[in-house]
RNA sequence: GCGCUCGUAGCUCAGUUGGAUAGAGCAUCGGACUUCUAAUCCGAGGGUCGUCCGUUCGAAUCGGACCGAGCGCGCCA
């Protein structure tokens, strides 16, 4: 019995009730699973809501519902009234049999629901700048967001990944300035470099790289000419690099979306224009500013500068114009803390164009702090001392460092430690959870070389299934599409690795109490399928979080 | 100064949107491999939920004040 044919029994009762106790209005049916065991399988606080309005106190409340849910539910071994007027609901262990054929049916699909409803949905995410390799930060913003959609896909939205390059403006001329410096550097010419240039190694690299394929070239040609060669050529290697490192991670997006379009089709005059036309622009000082501040930012923001060109702001508008142009309905951005200041007037701009305050949701992300042992590792655009993200996966491994990063709670700043994470790697949680898999397969294994077939479902007695472990383990795998529905609601993968590990951890006792393979054909049969099950969920668990399922260990 | 986020066991974090005696993992200590993988399991110790008020049947959770940490407050991106 789930959570929804339960409720919907307690509104009948409670809606015959209705007269008898005097209610005006009836409270929602929540219904939770209790922390405690002892406390059953589902329990409501109804009667403590139910208080306000009827003279009694709830003890007396829930055990008159009591009296009339006992002659309502047949699926339910006892109901009790506990803890003062919680009304508690143990279910007969046969009613989660039946879900156990159904997972083995489903496979991969089990756990799908459709609070999405088909959406049309964007997750843009990462998005950083092309002008350098990506930072421990960039991982933890491409962990999440694509376990993120994942999920949402799994709750049947309609998803798309995109990574927005920023790809236009003063610092792609700064980048290219950098690279030529450099490149004039290297074959012998005295320079000065760029105030605010790039000083990491890997301008060297770039410009290494245009000196191999085309040697001094380049020295004759006009400085400004040269940068703008040299603008693409470096821009199109850091992108593909990125594309390249984030597709060892695993992250692989839909679309890659240029900033540079945006301008080169009048995108963000055309967007200036809407606004001005909807009344929201005005000019001052020179500029063209938007009147956030009618809308709830802090103070109105700058369109267009003094000197003509539009600012970042001005064409981010335009970029999520153009999403919504797009047909998406909803659009999940995840910026990192240092842009938290930006919501408001981004919100506000949304308002602007009229468009309905659910279509921009933010997911601020709190920073990475970059560790080696105790010490923090020091990062500096300035003098491009820096980790970057693809030397962390290389020591980390991919498993291990999205794991950790999906695992905590994006509001959180988080400390990453290189040492630990490779240290303590045997310890790891991401470990403990595909362990349980490879010891799922080990057995299965087992199985067919004993030639014990898989069983056809029809055959199996599952009401062998008793034991405290084997029903626990069930529940377990009975909550799985609850839980899709509590990550994708909240936006919140890191709820699903609590599941693996719970999931984990009631396999290994199970494991541990309840021989699999063994002399009883029919008990054999039924916790196969059992284990068959586990592995069905435990996979779909993990790929959904990135990680693989290793069939041994 | 203003705004956002955070503060829970020695460490890393949960706590189902206000519920029952605040929970896991790591670390520490003590147990369990002749059997499908011991990267596992079982047990023990460990807490002023940053502090103080308030709201109510009931607060780690909501509101206010304060303390502490991080981030932000551009005609930068």
């Amino acid at each position: 019995m789930i959570k929804s044919e339960l409720a919907r029994v307690i509104l009948k009762v409670v809606e015959n009730l209705r007269d008898e106790l005097g209610l005006r209005d009836l409270p929602p049916i929540i219904l939770e699973r209790p922390k405690e065991k002892a406390h059953g399988d589902w329990s409501t606080n109804l009667a403590f809501l139910l208080s306000s309005q009827v003279k009694l106190t709830p003890q007396e409340i829930a055990t008159k519902l009591v009296s009339y849910l006992r002659k309502e539910l047949n699926q339910v071994d006892k109901i009790e009234v506990a803890g003062g007027g919680f009304i508690n609901f143990f279910l007969k262990p046969v009613s989660f049999l039946p879900f156990l054929p159904q997972i083995i049916k489903k496979g991969g699909r089990y756990g799908e629901i459709n609070i999405g409803q088909g959406i049309k949905t964007q997750v843009e995410f990462v998005s950083a700048n092309p002008v350098g390799p990506m930072h421990i930060g960039h991982g933890r913003w491409a962990a999440v967001g694509d376990s993120l959609a994942n999920i949402l896909e799994k709750a049947g939205f309609r998803v798309e990944r995109e990574f927005y390059i920023n790809d236009y403006g003063s610092q792609m001329d700064i980048f290219a300035k950098s690279v030529s410096a450099r490149y004039s550097e290297i074959l012998g010419e005295k320079v000065t470099f760029p105030e605010n240039g790039y000083q990491g190694a890997y301008i060297y690299e770039i410009a290494q790289e245009i000196v191999d394929k085309d040697g001094k070239k380049f020295l004759q040609v006009d400085p400004i000419k040269r940068e703008q060669i040299f603008k693409e050529r470096a821009y199109k290697q850091v992108l593909e690099h990125i594309r390249k490192t984030l597709e060892k991670m695993g992250v692989i997006f839909d679309v890659w979306f240029s900033e540079r379009t945006l301008h080169k089709k009048g995108k963000v005059k055309e967007t200036v224009n809407y606004l001005k036309a909807n009344g929201c622009v005005y000019e001052k000082d020179g500029a063209v500013w938007l009147r956030t501040s009618q809308f709830g930012d802090d103070k109105d923001r700058v369109l267009i500068r003094e000197n003509g060109e539009p600012t970042y702001f001005a064409s981010d508008i335009a970029y999520h114009k153009d999403k919504y142009e797009r047909g998406f309905q909803k659009v999940i951005d995840i910026w990192g803390a240092d842009h938290h200041g930006y919501v408001k007037r981004m919100k506000a701009a949304m308002k602007a164009l009229r468009y309905s305050d659910d279509f921009l949701e933010v997911i601020i992300g709190q920073m990475v702090n970059l560790l080696r042992g105790k010490d923090p590792v020091r990062m500096s655009k300035r003098t491009g001392e820096m980790v970057t993200l693809e030397e962390i996966l290389d020591e980390v491994g991919k498993d291990a460092l999205r794991y950790f990063f999906v695992s905590k709670n994006t509001d959180s700043a988080l400390d990453f430690d290189i040492e630990l994470a490779k240290k303590e790697s045997q310890e790891n949680p991401v470990y403990y959870v595909q362990y349980a898999h490879a010891r799922i397969c080990s057995i299965l294994k087992f199985a067919e070389e004993r030639g014990i077939k898989q069983p056809s479902l029809s055959q199996v007695n599952l009401s062998l299934l008793r034991k405290g472990e084997e029903l626990d383990l069930i529940k377990k795998l009975v909550e799985f599409p609850e839980i899709i529905e509590e990550c994708a609601l909240s936006r919140a993968p890191y709820k699903l690795t609590i599941y693996a590990q719970d999931l984990a951890a009631l396999f290994h006792i199970f494991y541990t109490q309840c021989r699999v393979v063994s002399e009883d054909e029919c008990l054999t049969k039924a916790r196969l399928l059992l284990v068959k099950a586990t592995q069905t969920v435990l996979k779909e668990v993990l790929r959904l979080l990135g990680v693989s399922a290793p069939e041994k260990m």
